[in-house]
DNA sequence: TAGATTGTTAATCGATTAACAATC
DNA sequence: TAGATTGTTAATCGATTAACAATC
């Protein structure tokens, strides 16, 4: 049985929905409609009941969706019905934020481990965790069965740490090096580089 | 005369062929093809052609693409031929990291001042900037004439903290809060949030 | 000249929106 | 019941790709 194929755009706009709803339940609201979601996020209520048909009916009709029912759907078809261990790689002022940021463990995310390659930094403390050797990337990560992981080092060597977690069985990386990955099909990468985002705003100014 | 409409998704495409180009410089190329931008980028050379085209006739037949000249083309396309000053508002582990992050300037964006509202921070040294108190945003921004800022706040806040920013002049808006923002249309807004991009891929894990 | 690659048109593909029967 | 809102289909809209004449 091929299982359906769903657009990776439609997936893409998966956890923009999620986001939006533990922040109505903070208001009290316990039920909304894809009118209502759409509004706050600026996207069309069509869109919106499309996207989630894809996955199943989670509305009622003259009513809309449960929005502790629709978040719990949303979190299993995004597999953070769970918590996935990542690994940090670079410890310089983006990767020790990243190492220090409380927000993750509510999404289905926590760091579990961070990496640097300089002796000065190596078997130090970081926030609750003590920096371990580059070198031991593919052991450790391949050791404690991590899937994801963030790279948080200079351009110049991204695209080899990139490849040493590959090695070491990661398969969803996040890179904040502002420099293009190459890696296997069966590998996803994500950028975050504030100057793209800073410059696609330039434009209209 | 009406402007022709550039699509916002081209738009968006050209900070990403302008970021690789300074590297094929350095790797002493100096004439690149659609083909072989294409590749490096896994975008078809065909798109690449036509969103270049939206905006000018920069390549030769035969040949392919000047490097140094393509690029100083998009640069003066996204108006990043000049500096941009920026405002951070918000000195915590992000704010700080992007208020001491080295990148921005051969981009087309210098940080120019930093905000708190915490009176522990105001006045201290953040990286070579003084904080400035969150209380003053509307009169040094308007006074600086910057319009480009970065939120850096907790979520609670980032709502008001860019109708303050608006209100002082501010028309674009790079925002690391994980809420989805409320502006006037004639603002835009971007958004970094790692926890979005990381649920976007557990989906396939 | 022969080979390569652009810029552009037309064809294809895919995503969004409008509309509405079903039904809570 | 009357009103509201879903899930879904068909229509529209927009983006991507294929193909090729032009030409360096």
């Amino acid at each position: 049985m091929p299982e359906k194929i769903i657009p990776d755009i439609v997936v893409g706009r998966l956890p923009i929905y999620l986001r939006a709803l533990p922040r109505m339940l903070e208001e009290k609201r316990r039920v909304t409609s894809s009118q209502e979601l759409g509004e706050r996020l600026g996207i069309s209520a069509a869109q919106i009941r499309k996207d989630l048909s894809q996955f199943g009916e989670f509305g009622k009709q003259g009513t809309g969706y449960s929005i502790d029912y629709l978040a719990e759907q949303i979190r299993q078809i995004l597999h953070v019905d769970r918590v996935w261990d990542m690994a940090v790689v670079g410890v310089g002022d983006i990767g020790s934020a990243v190492a220090r940021y409380q927000g993750f463990s509510h999404r289905g995310l926590r760091v579990a481990m961070i990496f640097d390659s300089d002796p000065a930094k190596i078997a130090t403390q970081e926030s609750s965790f003590t920096v371990k050797d580059t070198k031991t990337i593919k052991e450790s990560i391949h050791e404690a069965g991590i899937q994801v992981a963030m790279i948080a080092t200079p351009s110049q060597v991204a695209q080899e740490v990139a490849e040493e977690l590959v090695s070491a069985g990661v398969k969803a990386i996040l890179n904040y090096a502002p420099i293009n990955l190459t890696v296997p099909e069966n590998v996803r990468v994500q950028y975050i580089d504030p100057a793209i985002h800073l410059q696609r705003m330039t434009y209209y100014l």
